[in-house]
Order: C-alpha cells, then sequence, then structure tokens
DNA sequence: AAGAGGCCCTGATAGC
DNA sequence: TGCTATCAGGGCCTCT
C-alpha cells in the first residue's frame, strides 16, 4: 500500500490522537507477519507511554517514554485503524472496541489505551513491527537506509557519485532504498515522467542535468501527493477513514495506452515490467 | 560484488 | 456464472 506520502499521512493522524497515551493492553491475533512477533512482544509494549509519533522513509516509529521504540513498516498492504469503545461497552464493561470502518478480517494486532484501540490490519502480511531496545539499536536498524528525497544529502554531488559506473536502470535505483528511501513504484514512475528521463537508462548515463531534475521533481511530487492526502489506490484511507486524492494526478501509473499529458506531445504511455515490477513512461517525452 | 529474480501472502480483477 | 491466471503500493534473501 504504502509509499512515503501515505505513510506520512498514517502518521499525521496517528500523532494527535495516540501522543502521550499509556499503552494498557496489546493483543495478538497472528504473530506471523514478514517478522514473527517474539512471544515477549506484548510485555514490552505493556504500560509504556507514548512520547511521541514519527516517521522515516516508509517506516512509522513510536517512541517511548523510556527511550525504548517500535517501528513499524505496512508492507504492502498493511494499514492503521484507531478504534473507540462501542457505546454498548460503557454498560456492560466489556474490554471491545469496534467501528464499522474496521476490515473483518486480518486485524492482527490491537495496542489499547483508554477509550481508543489502534488496530494493525494487514492480509498480505508483509508488513511488520519490530520493539527496539535503544536508541543504538534504532540507530542501527536504519543504518542501511539511504536518505529521504528531502534531506540535504540528497543533493547533486550525491546523485553523481552514485551514478558513477552504475548499470542499474534509473528505475530500479528510485527504488532501491539503500540508495534513496521512500519512493516506491508509483512515484518512482511519476517522478521520472516529470523529469522526461527514460525508466530503463543507466544511472551511469545521466548527467548534472538529468540529477537536478531528480532532485526537484522527487521532493515535489513526494510533496504534492503529502498535500494531497496520499494516494487512494486500494481503499489507502489515513486512519480516520478519509480518502488521499493523489491519484488524480497521476500522469503515467495506470495510464498505459493513454495520451501522454505533457503540452503538446503526441506520445501514449506505455507500460513495461522492470524486475517484474509495472512501469509506466510516455515513448516520446521519455526517450 | 552488483544486480536480477524468487519469494513471502491474500484478494481483486481480468479473461476464458 | 464460475473457474483459473495474473497482478498488486515492499523488501529480504539467494544465486550468478
Amino acid at each position: 500500500m504504502p509509499e512515503l506520502p501515505e505513510v506520512e499521512i498514517v502518521k499525521q493522524s496517528l500523532e494527535k490522537k495516540i501522543e502521550r497515551k499509556k499503552i494498557k493492553k496489546v493483543i495478538i491475533k497472528n504473530r506471523n507477519l514478514r517478522f514473527k512477533i517474539p512471544a515477549n512482544f506484548e510485555k514490552n509494549l505493556n504500560n509504556k507511554i507514548i512520547k511521541k509519533v514519527s516517521r522515516l522513509s516508509k517506516y512509522i516509529i513510536f517512541h517511548f517514554s523510556d527511550y525504548s521504540f517500535c517501528i513499524l513498516h505496512l508492507g504492502m498492504s498493511g494499514t492503521i485503524h484507531l478504534v473507540g469503545k462501542s457505546k454498548k461497552e460503557k454498560f456492560t464493561n466489556a474490554s471491545f472496541y469496534s467501528s464499522p470502518n474496521l476490515p473483518k478480517n486480518h486485524n492482527h494486532i490491537r495496542i489499547k489505551f483508554d477509550n481508543l484501540c489502534l488496530v494493525y490490519n494487514d492480509p498480505r502480511r508483509f508488513g511488520f513491527i519490530l520493539y527496539i531496545k535503544n536508541k543504538k539499536e534504532l540507530i542501527d536498524k536504519f543504518s542501511h537506509i539511504g536518505p529521504e528525497p528531502f534531506f540535504r544529502k540528497f543533493n547533486l554531488c550525491y546523485l553523481l557519485n552514485s551514478f558513477k559506473n552504475k548499470e542499474k536502470n534509473i528505475k530500479n535505483l528510485l527504488l532501491d532504498q539503500k540508495f534513496v528511501s521512500g519512493i516506491g513504484n508509483i512515484y518512482a514512475s511519476e517522478i521520472l515522467f516529470h523529469c522526461k528521463i527514460n525508466p530503463m537508462a543507466k544511472a551511469r548515463i545521466l548527467d548534472k542535468k538529468n540529477c537536478r531534475k531528480l532532485i526537484f521533481f522527487s521532493k515535489k511530487v513526494l510533496k504534492k501527493a503529502i498535500k494531497k492526502g496520499g494516494s487512494s489506490i486500494r481503499n489507502f484511507k489515513n486512519t480516520s477513514g478519509k480518502y488521499g486524492s493523489f491519484q488524480k494526478e497521476f500522469k503515467v501509473y495506470k495510464r498505459e495506452n493513454l495520451n501522454c499529458l505533457k503540452y503538446k506531445c503526441k506520445g501514449k504511455i506505455q507500460k513495461k515490467n522492470i524486475s517484474n515490477r509495472a512501469t509506466f513512461f510516455c515513448n516520446i517525452c521519455q526517450k
């Protein structure tokens, strides 16, 4: 589901609602996510106070007041839902939280606060959640993650250096989270369209001008997507159940055989599999 | 040693 | 209608 903009939207809607709250109980229905959730996970989270919620690339990070952490990755199909106690609960005192928006299946993790419950849903189970003991372990965990497009480190010098002798095509390189983090399959195609760079182009042939465009449009596309509340493909919603609208701004993604939207370009959008991932581009203006 | 490809899963949709 | 095949926003691991 989520690339950087969608994760940012989730993070933004989460922080307002769960910061400074204390975890009362953790219930795990299915431990078999991307990584098996260890038996002591619940115990580690019990009674922790969430000091802050942040995001790094496609990861959501819970900062606890005792300087331990929890990192959450949504994989392809992970979603987070915040639900309140049902009205019935007031009378029965049952510890039950429900919402009409909550999916029926695959609610693998529930984290309960007073009057609020965070539910992690993930049909494909490619996502994962990890408890991190301390700052050092956190830094370790992210040591192989490259800069986000928004970071100063993602500059002309860095790109030129990374592209030197690189045989890899630029589309695959944009998906390589060690090079740049946060860009996924949709935004890689969109960014390359704005740059007028062919996704199959080997990184080593790209010049300064191309690098400057990549830096500019990576930021621009992601920023705009965040502003629009993310892309609601396959029902992506924020934690309040609100849809994003950036899918309306797609210039190439899922637009195969349609006309290129660049002014006066007569091209048609092509779809091509690159390393088994659908890639969309204009055959004329992205030569 | 960089880079391509397989694989982990379920569900929606396309095609017959 | 109902079956099967293909594909989906990610990233780790293995093989060459």
